[in-house]
DNA sequence: GGATGTAATGTTATTTCATAACACTTCCAG
DNA sequence: CTGGAAGTGTTATGAAATAACATTACATCC
């Protein structure tokens, strides 16, 4: 489940300055226009998980909070991220107890991650097969409210070298 | 993610008597034939997760470890699970931080489970369309190793009623 | 524009979940 | 019988998440 190399994730980059701003407005619009309110502390947290390269431990986040680098409080922060997960903007990596800014589409939707257990680079797919299972639970009479979906294994560049 | 109403699992029971001493054995047969040892604690801890009617927290385990009523260490629960899942005789249920008794088939398998989000239930599943997801990955380069598939919703029973 | 109710936040403390580190034992291979 | 690997016991600590309650912002309705 861990880093088993000395890879580092490659390529991908957290937002900053133009496209930043830019993903927050957007959120801000999306909030507005679904009647939700993108608080400071919620467009705080999803500022920094967007800034991030990859999945971000909560008590990263808390730890990063504050402009001056001081800490905000648990509550504070996994408030806000409930919120973002509520709203689609965020979701939370189950087998990391981490959270990631979703980087697809604008609507809350289904998510899949593929976990690079070598360099830890994630990445978010949309969920292919997932129409199977939940047809297949539903056969069961259960109805599928929320999916996740978790693949641990290698990437690309790190079972090239 | 937490039971909403008054409704109970319905229907599935762990295993008692005879049932759990020949699962029990099947276990240990199986590690025999693979190299792998049933120790004690190992023993006990699937013997715990067979009697429970579904997902148990770790901590309910090395409260009920001892057969006095007596507690465990963590670790020592934390171990039989981890070799237990290696075995691909428990799951852990991420959403759930909780852990179940495998209850398909002998061999180590990918595993998908339906969360019952009012009466708890956890019905462990073939994951159906994983093949789609890891075809899907591979041919972005991505090897799959691990598969976390868990959908939360409500059964049938719940919604019924 | 002040009363009122709801949503959101601030704050303290605690609970729950999991692992690090190290000493000791068991068990098999050579 | 001895050396090494796997397993266990034990103490302590670290990491993740939430409970509970006080306070503040915000809309809206009269």
């Amino acid at each position: 489940m861990d880093h088993r190399c000395e890879h580092v994730a490659a390529g991908r980059v957290g937002l900053t300055g133009a496209a930043l701003a830019q993903a927050l407005d957007q959120a801000g619009s999306r909030c507005d226009s679904g009647g939700q309110r993108l608080t400071a502390p919620r467009r705080r947290v999803l500022e920094l998980l967007l800034e991030a390269e990859g999945p971000v431990k909560a008590y990263d986040l808390i730890a990063a909070f504050g402009p001056d680098g001081e800490a905000a409080k648990p509550p504070t922060v996994y408030r806000a991220l409930e919120f973002l997960e509520r709203q689609g903007f965020a979701h939370r990596i189950q087998s990391l107890n981490a959270y990631v800014a979703c980087r697809l589409g604008a609507d809350i939707h289904a998510a899949a991650f593929l976990i690079c257990d070598c360099c830890g680079a994630t990445r978010e797919i949309e969920p292919a097969g997932a129409d199977v299972l939940v047809a297949s639970a539903g056969r069961d009479g259960f109805v599928v409210a929320n999916l996740t979906v978790e693949a641990h294994g290698l990437c690309a560049a790190c079972r090239a070298s």
